[in-house]
DNA sequence: GTTATAAATGAATGAGCGCTCACTTTTTTG
DNA sequence: CAAAAAAGTGAGCGCTCATTCATTTATAAC
């Protein structure tokens, strides 16, 4: 006879992650205590421990539930536009946006992520297989507009997709530590006018 | 009167920081301990305290030294090279080339202060001045190329070189990572060919 | 309302860490 | 060689933290 209902169980749960992510995000993973995530919760110690058997669980939870899910997330923001380069611009919009307004977090989550899995097996695989589905889903962007031959066709889809996701994910970390005085709307129009000039061809420039 | 010579204060200083370095870059800040550190170092504790008053001043002396004269060491390697853009495609190469072969631990070093930047204010400003003073460079080497009339007139110098470098810092953090499959050659061609579409008139292009 | 049982509590446990300091070793000087 | 003084040692102090568990509280079923 158990005494809460599963959907109870669940919207703990969630309360407890979303405990965990503030918390992480503003000290770090190993300064952030179980005590912090628990006090944010507005839970007793013990009772954490009835939803996450440790610590690292509840880091591993955040990696796979917030960050792993941003290949699904970019795909389906961006179905609905049809062009290849429509759907390149709407990524890095989307990027910024999210960045700024919708998931400010994620950002920070990202930097303490990628502290972590330095020595963190599990988390680095997490860190992987987000960024993997991300390039796998631009890549996929860019061989369709080569295919289309509205694209430069010599461009290699992989590696200009690792390019582009890696200095997105450079921004960002640079974005949350403050550290230079990043204006991130005139940089996603820089970034956008450099991939046009790279991947589209002559005849669509002129403009 | 001294026990020994300045020269030989310094050599010990630099060996506790070169131990430093390799436990902080393989353990993280956090979870590394003076104890690993006086190890590595073969000191006791109490030694290497008396080149270091806590913990955290080892690890602001590495960012400063090891980190903040990326600006000057960049700027020296190419100053040599005459032509702007043959100087942002050396910048390239000095960048890929660094990380694998000449100072491989930078990379993860760069990750770890920024992990620890989000929580202590004298290793933001750390790496702050060691973006901007990079920043400054490349944007200089733009502005350059733009007023000999040898770049795209309508680019932003300080954005198009923040981007350029908040991309090749995405890259060696997602590198050290060993996060996603990189082949930091194919990244660095990738990039250099970006680049010139974006940066050089149609003139230069044919080649 | 009673009872069975899940959920929650938080003091206690034990391990580990940064840093200190009373003491030992080494080197330089005269 | 002797003495002074810097350099080095490492056990110990005080503290923090992840995790546990005996106990209390809240809920659902009847």
């Amino acid at each position: 006879m158990p005494k809460v209902s599963p959907a109870h169980k669940e919207r703990r749960r969630e309360a407890i992650l979303n405990a965990a992510m503030e918390v992480f995000i503003t000290k770090g993973y190993q300064v952030a205590t179980v005590g912090d995530i628990a006090q944010q919760a507005q839970l007793s110690v013990g009772a954490l421990y009835r939803y996450f058997p440790t610590k690292a669980d509840l880091m591993l939870a955040l990696v796979r539930e917030r960050l792993g899910r941003a290949p699904e997330l970019f795909a389906r923001m961006t179905r609905s536009v049809d062009d290849p380069w429509e759907r390149l611009v709407r990524c890095v919009e989307l990027f910024t946006t999210a960045l700024r307004v919708r998931h400010p977090g994620t950002g920070r989550l990202l930097l303490v992520t990628m502290a972590e899995a330095v020595q963190h097996g599990e988390i680095r695989q997490g860190l992987h297989d987000r960024f993997a589905g991300l390039v796998e889903y631009v890549a996929g962007i860019i061989a369709e507009g080569i295919a289309r031959g509205r694209f430069r066709q010599d461009a290699d889809p992989q590696t200009v997709a690792a390019l582009l996701l890696a200095m997105a994910d450079g921004v960002a970390v640079y974005w949350v530590t403050g550290t230079p005085d990043v204006e991130l709307n005139a940089m996603g129009q820089s970034l956008v006018a450099m991939l046009r000039s790279y991947l589209l061809p002559e005849p669509l420039l002129k403009e």
